[in-house]
DNA sequence: ACATTTGTGGAGTGATTAGTCAATCATAAA
DNA sequence: TTTATGATTGACTAATCACTCCACAAATGT
């Protein structure tokens, strides 16, 4: 009943299939079940429709992510599970997935909002530890972030175009981060 | 005087800066200094444009890449040459090497020619080789080249982002093939 | 010299679109 | 019961857009 959800739902299915030029606004609001003017009583404009929904869907993300993470574990444990979580959301999420790419390769990169960009601050930490522990072979911080983001980028891509068991899925995910801890430490 | 030349380099111009949405037809032609008409006359839609420009950047990256690549090359060598001719290609050309990201992660991706898909299928031969020579332990080969072209991307886009001086740049260009063919192999 | 094709211009058009607005409805506090 | 508040509606509009049309110019062939 949650009609700005509704909305929301409805403009990830359009923009994902159709993209932001292809979907006007009134077919969002059909798709939603709503009124044409309840979309612009939630949202102020299209814009700001296509930003809410990349900050929702990396809002969702995020915590996924971040949820399973402890303070004890070593910094291979949390990068792990960064990456693990991180590759399962993707499968598990693959319309939302691609909209963030989308969006990333779109000019409203840069209508996103100053508070989301902080989010990412934990894992350029996570991996700023592991260099000063020598642990980590690559620098700078941004640059092995760089890597490790589009090797996920690239796993995921793979994973979704092939449809895999999942107990191949399973194997190569844990593969697959073995293969970049290697490349970076 | 090559008008199609400059309806294209116009049109990569603003789609890149404003998106397909926000870039009419009216302002390709603007920009490019030939009336409205013009631009009907050499490209029948606006999709056909769209698709047109992605279709002349993949040629002359691919042209790019393969020009210097001789068949006495050894695997590792003729994958080096890809890769480098590749990172130093999308330096040369950022706003192409956008374009290129922001068309294939948008709805147009589909409208891609046949004609243009053969390209990549020399890089899968050179790979499968090289897993036939048990160099490479990483498969199936569309893995591999899929987790190849991500680091490529990933790396382009550090490059891109960080202004980092030309000897920083091939430094960093050289380690990073160090790098994933390390990890492939 | 003439005919034919090809390129160029730019005003014009019908369709579409983002966004508005005045009016209703639902709910609940006073 | 009254009043207030915010959600919801959908017809409406001003603007924009992709694309057409036709006149004319330049090049090309005969």
């Amino acid at each position: 009943m949650d009609k700005q959800k509704d909305i929301l739902n409805a403009a990830l299915k359009l923009f994902t299939e159709f993209g932001f030029h292809g979907t006007p606004t009134s077919k969002i609001a059909q798709e939603a079940g709503v009124a044409n003017g309840t979309l612009f009583h939630y949202f102020k404009t299209k814009d700001e429709l296509i930003v809410a929904l990349y900050v929702d869907i990396k809002k969702r993300l995020g915590f996924c992510v971040s949820k399973d993470i402890q303070a004890e574990d070593s910094i291979k444990e949390t990068a792990r599970k960064y990456y693990i979580a991180a590759l399962h959301w993707g499968i598990d999420n693959e319309t939302e997935f691609r909209y963030i790419q989308q969006f990333l390769s779109s000019p409203y990169v840069s209508m996103i909002p100053a508070e989301l960009v902080e989010q990412s601050l934990a894992m350029i930490n996570m991996i700023k530890e592991g260099i000063k522990q020598k642990l980590i072979k690559v620098t700078p911080a941004e640059y092995v972030m760089s890597i490790i983001s589009s090797h996920l980028y690239g796993v995921n891509q793979y994973i979704n175009s092939q449809k895999l068991s999942t107990t191949k899925q399973k194997q190569l995910i844990n593969e697959s981060f073995e293969l970049v801890w290697k490349m970076i430490t």
